[in-house]
DNA sequence: ATGGTTGTGTAACAA
């Protein structure tokens, strides 16, 4: 079975790219973030065509987080157990965003997932991401207490680069979100819960990045970020035979800003 | 040059 997760910064601007790579990919399940769009402008025909059920939860233009699988979609579940809410501004009631969604494919419980964007050190949005976080890691490491053979995968797009090499230059995040100490500790966190980055060995870095920015010629100056993960629960990561980041999925007009990462599951 | 691009929706905000 093969996995796939992809943050692609709106799935109405680039259904056919997305649906063009599903076939080329042969990927059974895919996992997306930042659809930017609420549900009933999903272009949920383009999969379906395909073979996919798709499940998506969106609310407005922003976030948005969808499964889609031909190998089964079963227990939907929108959100996760004690996802956190926020207030876009004052005096709007704090909701859910629309940032976790999971469902069970081919016996894989699959969460997509769109970690808050912290934006700057000190910005509340940073709590949040941090908040965030750490109930991700409280209910996570639950479904592992209840069950240590259960097959779970964390996949999507998490904000945080863990380790310096995934940054083209440390130098230039030194006052920024992304490497702080308490996001990495976060991301950790999750790690020692029992979820290991199943990607990594398989595309080692340095210079290995799944984000390249838009502006500043970063991508073809190679300056990007390694933030999109496939964590695997112990069950899972047994079965990981083979990984890769589609960096040519970010080549020529019409990109995401991020690369598809694609995890190959053996029996 | 204190921005640089791309997305939402059509002014600003988000990344």
């Amino acid at each position: 079975m093969r996995l796939a997760t992809w943050n692609v910064n709106s799935i109405r601007s680039r259904v056919d790219r997305v649906a063009a790579w599903l076939e080329r990919q042969d990927v059974d399940v895919l996992a997306l973030q930042e659809t930017k769009c609420k549900d009933d402008q999903f272009p949920e025909e383009r999969f379906t065509a395909l073979g996919y059920q798709v499940a998506h939860v969106g609310l407005n233009q922003w976030n948005g987080v969808a499964l889609l699988s031909r190998v089964g979609l079963d227990d939907v579940q929108v959100g996760f157990p004690g996802q956190p809410t926020w207030s876009a501004k004052e005096g709007v009631e704090p909701a859910v965003e629309a940032r976790a969604i999971g469902a069970t494919c081919g016996g894989v419980r699959v969460w997509s997932l769109y970690v808050p964007n912290g934006r700057q050190l000190g910005d509340p949005h940073l709590d949040y991401k941090l908040a965030w976080l750490e109930a991700l890691r409280v209910t996570a490491g639950e479904w592992l207490a209840q069950d240590a053979e259960a097959q779970v995968a964390l996949v999507g797009d998490w904000n945080i680069a863990p380790q310096d090499d995934d940054v083209w230059d440390m130098s230039v995040f030194s006052h920024s979100t992304h490497v702080s100490p308490p996001e990495r500790a976060a991301f950790r966190a999750v790690v020692e819960a029992g979820y290991t980055d199943v990607v990594r060995p398989h595309a080692p870095g340095p210079g290995v990045y799944t984000y390249w920015d838009y502006t500043q010629l970063r991508f073809p100056r190679r300056e990007g970020m390694r933030i999109d993960f496939v964590l695997g629960s112990p069950a899972l990561t047994r079965r990981v035979s083979g990984a890769l980041i589609d960096r040519q999925e970010r080549k020529g007009k019409g990109a995401s800003d991020h690369a598809p990462v694609v995890v190959e599951l053996g029996e």
